[in-house]
DNA sequence: GATGAATGAGCGTTCATTCAT
DNA sequence: GATGAATGAACGCTCATTCAT
């Protein structure tokens, strides 16, 4: 009731872990890091998260929520290639992120496999979670090989992500991208 | 004879270096983990490398020369298209280690780009070599897009090294290498 | 109350700091040193103060802290020529702690004077506040080479200092302040 | 006999110690600083000292060398006075050093004293050493306060070095040679 | 004697986590 | 609930000293 009006310190706190971990990377963040960026005390934090790690998996679900908004919105459109298609330019938009920090899913999903924790399995039920709804656009499509057409564009834009952002030039990303509408463009 | 136990090592540390950080990262990577992995006591690193950092940069350096290793064998095929498609099996061949632990550079980049060493350079030029041979093997192969066209090979292969890897399912990684051979067949 | 345990923490800190740098020397004095004689654990001291050298700066606050306590009790004294003869009967009454220990101002800045952090301006402003003051007696004698003799004085107090604990003798600085006293008596 | 020609190496190294030491102070000099700048393997340097304190102990010796062949050249001037103001200009002439590194041996007898070596008892026996050469002249002179006055113008130089040195000010120095000169010409 | 290599104890510092109020 | 303070284990790194040849 009160903290309606000085809460919302969990979402903050969620909200700039998913940021900070994505600009900074899981073992280069401290609490402090995200705590400051949430503007929340150090101590306070512990009441929300137990631990460095359930602030991990609640940044993921962040992930999860925008990723969530995405395809609902992309839903809206008629065409199952149109959705495809309007996936893409959203990654090809995000382009200077993704040279400066790279996927914020991504990098998260290699970080996270490095460690036993089981985080990483959230990260991939994440991954899982897109791969199935690109494979029911490419079924829409008619292709019965949308299960391996829904890996391929997971896979070309984790990649051109890692490129773009290795190599620091987001024109790398632009043009994937466009060569990806095209070949969504030939699929049918 | 009795330097086969005294001798090499500093190859031995860089050996050690490259396996370790690629299967638990760089940063949850300790000095004791590699001269543990090296048979080398802790402080006798310091007499070889000064600093970790210059530790990661021997790790990358191994895998440049496996890379060149790689290209060089690569190179004795007659078929540029042949030579596509041996790299691409040679990464099928490795999907178990890739699904464990992603691909060696590609999950260095990702983990040196969050940091500001110039580290990162030294993955970033890995990357733009492997991108210029396969630059001239498609250019051999007579496309005037093969700048292009080497970049979203390079980008496939890392992504479905990732997705792989998240998921942990080498039979991606297979799926996906048959596709790109048959992709690459198309191309002429 | 109850603070008399845990409150002052930094205060104990910079009192143990300035103690024991100046009984042990910068470069042989560790941080658990210094926080076992403040009573605090080691981690803890980073709460106060990020670095050692902070802690160096701290313990020179001090040293400047009860320099400037001493001078202004000898401001009260009505004649220069009384203040400036209380001041080295203040040098005398500390000999057996110069025997033993050297003058710590003096000690200080020879340590880190072979060091390039700064921290040795912060001792060199600790000496010219002392030479402004004792400049200033001097000129209130009537004395127009205040500046040299206030020079005199100093170097004659750090001399003494540094040649009775050498010598290991408080009998040297004795002597040596009753010199001092009737050469100042002799100046008007 | 044949190492007469590549030997040396003990001088070498007694030589380097006694100016690495100066510059640096003890503490802050490596072993591997000494044996550099002396051109001497590191590995070999505990064939001519077994420890850190052996070479503490021969640049001392250094020292010592170096202020009896400058007493014994100040012996062969005619009067007490003229040798002791010719010691005093011998100072003011190295008044650059001082300002940068501090009188040597008073900066060594500093850093000693705060050990439990022994080492500092030899630099007090070079002290004492220059005290006993004062001394004899003050006596020529027909002072009965003779230690007394050694003492005081030794001190007068160990101050005056750490001031200048503190407050990197060669000219302090000048200054007051001048005064000591004018001094030691009124005691007679 | 000479030398590169080896060794291990110790230091300053960081940080996730917990505690007391 | 909220907060500053406390805690301790671990890390990267240095260096005097010793060893093997």
């Amino acid at each position: 009731m009160t903290n309606s009006v000085r809460g919302g310190k969990r979402e903050r706190l969620a909200a700039a872990a998913a940021r900070v971990l994505h600009e900074q990377g899981v073992e280069k963040t401290t609490l402090a890091d995200i705590a400051g960026a949430a503007g929340v005390p150090v101590g306070n934090v512990y009441y929300y998260f137990k631990t460095k790690d359930q602030l991990v998996e609640a940044a993921i679900g962040e992930h999860g929520r925008s990723l969530r908004g995405l395809l609902d919105r992309l839903d809206e459109l008629p065409e199952p290639a149109q959705r495809l298609k309007a996936l893409v330019r959203g990654w090809v938009d995000q382009r200077e992120v993704a040279a400066r920090y790279g996927c914020p899913t991504g990098t998260l999903a290699s970080e996270l496999d490095k460690r036993a924790d089981g985080l990483d399995q959230a990260v991939a039920a994440l991954m899982r979670e897109l791969l199935g709804w690109m494979e029911r656009q490419f079924a829409a499509l008619g292709r019965d090989d949308a299960p391996e057409l829904a890996v391929a564009l997971l896979s070309s834009y984790q990649g051109i992500s890692l490129v773009t952002n290795t190599l620091r030039d987001p024109e790398l990303m632009k043009a994937e991208g466009e060569r990806l509408e095209r070949w969504i463009d030939a699929l049918r």
